[in-house]
DNA sequence: AACTAACCGAGACGGTACGTCTCGTCTTATG
DNA sequence: CATAAGACGAGACGTACCGTCTCGGTTAGTT
């Protein structure tokens, strides 16, 4: 990280506009800070002591906490694998195997974090829940594709069976339960394309 | 609250052992500053300032905030409603439908704090996990008398299908949105239930 | 007191520097907790709260509560009021007679409590003992003035004469005796100056 | 210490009066608190745990912690050494050197507390007046007896004349200087006895 | 070329909460 | 009724962050 920094000593104006550099050295040292130490130890001063940045420079671009670590979110790889075998459950299954793959590796310390935060901050709320509308539509096109294919049922909501889904997955990272095996994530699917009743 | 102490000035030791009108007092002003100003304002320093004891009285019973909040959570009534009226769906949609009731009226507040501190506190997630993976046992007794009456294939994890409904309450209650119709939560119980396969 | 302050409200930073308001304001409150409500009275936070001050503001600049007490000493008056009357009884006499009556009037409170709270604390002993021997250097020119003149003999040590007049305004300090009569004054000097040997 | 109770494990109540065993044992830690940890380690507190004392059983005998301070420095051996070698000046420096020397290997911090302690407490400050007042009045006699000699002239008071030594001394003391020379007491002694003015 | 405006870092400011310590009072159970 | 034990309300301790502020300095754009 920091790489595009002129590598020389000390970051300062480069006049009236946002830095940059500045910006990048913030999110980078947030995210470093809640991957390395979580969430107990993210602090606007630590996050500054760390980025060598003045606090009011932080509080100038982003007003909160949460719009921080939300940014910090955005900046993460994953976004928007969306799985097409042509099967739904190969799809779904990948689709929980992912985010839980990708929760384990990177961003469950973040993501985490910002859940937290939106409980005692309601714009990191609203901005959450904006959030995940949003994915959750985009998600949806898993089981919109296989309605088209006739392999799940047109009155089916889409968004909410993404959001069944991801519920699962939430329940797992928020009681540090990631660790789950592939035959767990089968029957999640399994129950939820195929119902758990008896034929 | 605190109508058991007697009316009188001041609440002091009953000697070397615990006195539980300060116990009384300390959970009542825990969860009155949680119900009315959320976990922003719930600070160990309110609570004993509410609750008029000492900080150290605090301190001495509940060893973190996490403690305190699980112990509030426990106070709360709901715990352990188990439909049965002879039908998995209804049961189901019974158990979805009073745990939203529950979080909407009363221990939403204290739930999400709950929650929410468990990301940053080793401790509270520990404890957190073990009281849900009790309350999951617990709850999956629903699945167990469907599968006795055959109503649910006997080779359905109970608990796993209690976490995803689990999950997707959760899922309503951490971003705000536990006002869900009946319509939706008979979706998911339709397709947890029946799946969201075509026939 | 603080009347340079622009008698508007709050008192804030002034930029990357100490800001002279906050240290007068922390200064004159100490100074008049310790006048008014003594030793016992004085803490870090009664400072801060009188002074309107944070009390990170207050450890940023004093280190230790001897630290500040003994800035607050510093601040009185007095010091150095250096008698040259061109005889020695008459200088030793003014001496011990102006620094009771100072002690009367306003540094007895804080000085005392300087003492006490060097019986206590190291650092503060090591401060009062490095400005008590700076004192009464400064004040034993009284005695060296007097060698000069061949009133005093030369082999008498005049440091530690100003100690034993000193020591028994200590005496009188700390034990709230310091309603000193002129006769007693005069006879302490005069042990000192003339002896108590018969001729 | 301690060695007067029954080596057994539990002290307890001898009926209605006080047991002398905790009496014991409540000084005996008291001073051995002082004596290795200093003032900032003497609390009520430390002193019950040491001695395996309940703390009401201190208050209920000792009001304050200045009562508790005194009665551990009248334990101590040291009081009333009263030298009498015929010549004036031995017995003044037997009197200052044997004070230095007791309270640098006992009681001196027992004895600095007290005077601390007594900056705070008007109670305690009484006491140690009382007292102080008492013992130079029996140190006097020093003075007395010289007097009667002729050695001294028979104006001069006694008292004032050991408090001027004594508060000497008390500098020495609560400044952490009591390593004095045998060639410093002498020239005290002279400068009182035989005055420093000039011949 | 001078001026303004917004940015930058640094860090002080008044606060609040932390978790620990001791205070002096109280009530118990034990003898 | 004294004792050891220890809980209680109170509040100070010294530290960490909060979010705001002012500073001195830098660098663009605008005159």
């Amino acid at each position: 990280m920091e790489t595009s920094s002129p590598a020389s000593s000390r970051r300062t104006s480069i006049g009236s506009q946002r830095n940059p550099d500045s910006e990048e050295a913030i999110l980078s040292a947030a995210e470093a800070i809640l991957r390395e130490a979580g969430l107990a130890a993210f602090s606007i001063e630590a996050v500054a002591r760390r980025a060598k940045a003045g606090k009011p420079t932080i509080y100038r671009w982003w007003p909160s906490k949460a719009a921080l670590l939300l940014d910090v979110y955005h900046r993460q790889k994953h976004h928007g694998h969306m799985p097409d075998t042509g099967d739904v459950r190969s799809d779904l299954a990948l689709f929980v195997t992912s985010l839980l793959a990708f929760w384990r590796d990177d961003g469950g310390a973040i993501f985490r974090s910002l859940i937290a935060e939106a409980q005692s901050d309601p714009a990191a709320l609203e901005a959450l829940r904006r959030y995940l509308l949003e994915r959750w539509r985009q998600s949806g096109a898993i089981i919109q594709r296989a309605q088209k294919r006739g392999e799940v049922r047109p009155e089916i909501d889409s968004d909410l069976t993404i959001e069944i889904l991801s519920g699962f997955a939430w329940s797992r990272l928020l009681t540090g339960r990631l660790d789950c095996s592939e035959d767990e994530i089968r029957a999640v699917i399994d129950a939820v394309v195929g119902g758990i009743a008896a034929r």
